[in-house]
DNA sequence: CAAATTCCGTTGCGAATGCAACGGAACGAT
DNA sequence: ATCGTTCCGTTGCATTCGCAACGGAATTTG
C-alpha cells in the first residue's frame, strides 16, 4: 500500500474511497510524487496549473506575490488538503499564486486531464473522484458566499450579529464559537478592540450574552 | 429542435455543446420544463436541491428570507444563467435560498443524479457537461476569492487600489471599468460619496487619473 | 513560587467613513 | 425650449472605527 494512503484517504477529495484503493487510483491517474524541502515550490506563479495537488506530509503556504513583490498569505495547507483544483477546473492559463513548502513535505500531483478522461479501465473510483471534486468546489463556494455576505456588511455590529445568527441557526441559541477574540476579529476583518467594544455594547443592551467563547442570543 | 435551444447553447454550462445537441442531452438527462408566472417559485427555501436549474426565458431572483422574514436579493438571473448547482454538488439537504420569477419565465430542471451517472448511451455531451460544471463552480470560486480579498481590506483606498490593480493587470494601465460610480461603490461595499472623495484624493495625489469610466494608473 | 506569556476588556484620540443634502452637467422625452 | 432624470462630485457633520497603549486575569514556563 502507498506510504501515505491512510492520510490521503481522509482527504475530502477522496472521501468514499478506501485507503487500500488509493494505490490503484493513483496508478490509474499517473500521479506524481514530489518530495520537497522547506521553501521549495509545489507550484509557481505564472505556471499553467495542469495538476491538482494533494498534501501528504508537511505544511504548505499558498501565497500571492503582490504588486511590489510583497507576499500575502492566502491559505495554509495541511496533510489531506489540496490546491490548484479551482485553477485547473477553471482552465486558468497562468497560476496567480504560488504554493511553497513551509516545512519539508510531500505532495502528490494528479493530472487534471486524466481526472477528466473516462478511465480506460473504467475504475469505480474515477467517478467518485469527479463527484468529490464537484463537492469540494461547491462547498468552498457556499462557504465563501456566506463569508462574503458577512463582509458586505458595513458596520461591526451588523457583521457580528450576522455571524452569530449564522452559528445560532446551526447550533441553537446557546453555542460555542471556534474562534478566540483575535481570530474572530480577523475572520470579520475588523479591529480586535473594536470587536470587544461592540461585544460589550451588545451585552449591556441585553441583545446577547457571552462568557469566553460561549455565546447566547437573547 | 428544442424551443430555447439557441439560448441555452450560449449558457456556460453548455459551452462546447451545439444547439442541435441540446435536445438529445435533455432527453438523456430527463430534463423537466417549468413554465412559471411572475412570483412563482422555481425553488423554495427548505426544499432539498436535487435539480440544477437553467433559465431559458424571463428574469429570476435568488433571495434569502432573513431572520424576520426580510428578503435579501442575492442574485438576478437571466436566460442562460443557472442556479442550485452549488447546492446540489455540495449535497446540501435544505436550500437556504428561494428562486422566484420576477417576470413570467421558463426554467429547465436537470436531475443532478442523472448528471453524475455515467450515461447509459455513453453520449459525448455528458462528459462535457461534467467538465463544464467543474468549470462553472471553479470560475465562480476564483471570482469570489478575488472579491473577498477586496472586501478584507479595511480602508476605502486599499479596496479601490486593489480593484483597479486587478483590472489593470488584465487590461493594461489604461482601462475601462464595467461599473458606474454607484455600482462600483456597491461592489466595494462602501458609500458612493466616500468613493468619490477617495477617487478625488487619488487623482490629486497623481496616483491615478480618470474620466468617467476610463481609468489610468500612474 | 516567580516570571513570562497569552487573552481580553477598556479607553483616549484622531482619522476615516457613512449619511444626507445640494448642485451641476449630460441626456432624453414631450 | 423646458422639464425630468440620471450620474457624479462636493461638503458639513455626527458617528464609527482603527490604533496604540494599558492593566488585569488566567495560563504556562522555568
Amino acid at each position: 500500500m502507498l506510504e501515505f494512503a491512510d492520510v490521503l484517504a481522509r482527504a475530502t477529495l477522496f472521501s468514499g474511497i478506501e485507503a487500500s484503493e488509493i494505490d490503484a487510483l493513483f496508478i490509474c491517474l499517473g500521479a506524481k510524487r514530489l518530495d520537497l524541502a522547506k521553501d521549495d515550490f509545489a507550484l509557481r506563479v505564472g505556471e499553467p496549473p495542469v495538476n491538482v495537488g494533494v498534501v501528504a506530509e508537511g505544511r504548505f503556504h499558498v501565497i500571492r506575490e503582490d504588486f511590489e513583490g510583497e507576499r500575502t498569505l492566502i491559505a495554509s495547507l495541511e496533510p489531506g488538503d489540496h490546491f490548484a483544483e479551482s485553477l485547473c477546473c477553471a482552465g486558468v492559463a497562468e497560476s496567480p499564486v504560488s504554493v511553497v513548502a513551509n516545512t519539508p513535505g510531500v505532495v502528490w500531483l494528479l493530472s487534471f486531464r486524466r481526472i477528466l478522461q473516462t478511465c480506460p479501465h473504467s475504475c469505480t473510483f474515477h467517478g467518485k473522484l469527479l463527484e468529490n471534486m464537484l463537492g469540494v468546489l461547491a462547498s468552498k463556494n457556499l462557504e465563501m458566499q456566506a463569508r462574503m455576505e458577512l463582509l458586505s456588511q458595513k458596520s461591526i455590529r451588523a457583521r457580528l450579529m450576522r455571524y452569530l445568527e449564522t452559528v445560532a441557526r446551526k447550533q441553537g441559541n446557546s453555542f460555542v464559537i471556534p474562534f478566540n477574540r483575535e481570530e474572530l476579529a480577523d475572520y470579520l476583518c475588523i479591529d480586535r478592540s473594536a470587536l470587544s467594544r461592540e461585544l460589550g455594547r451588545l451585552k449591556s443592551e441585553g441583545v446577547i450574552d457571552f462568557w469566553k467563547n460561549n455565546f447566547k442570543l437573547l
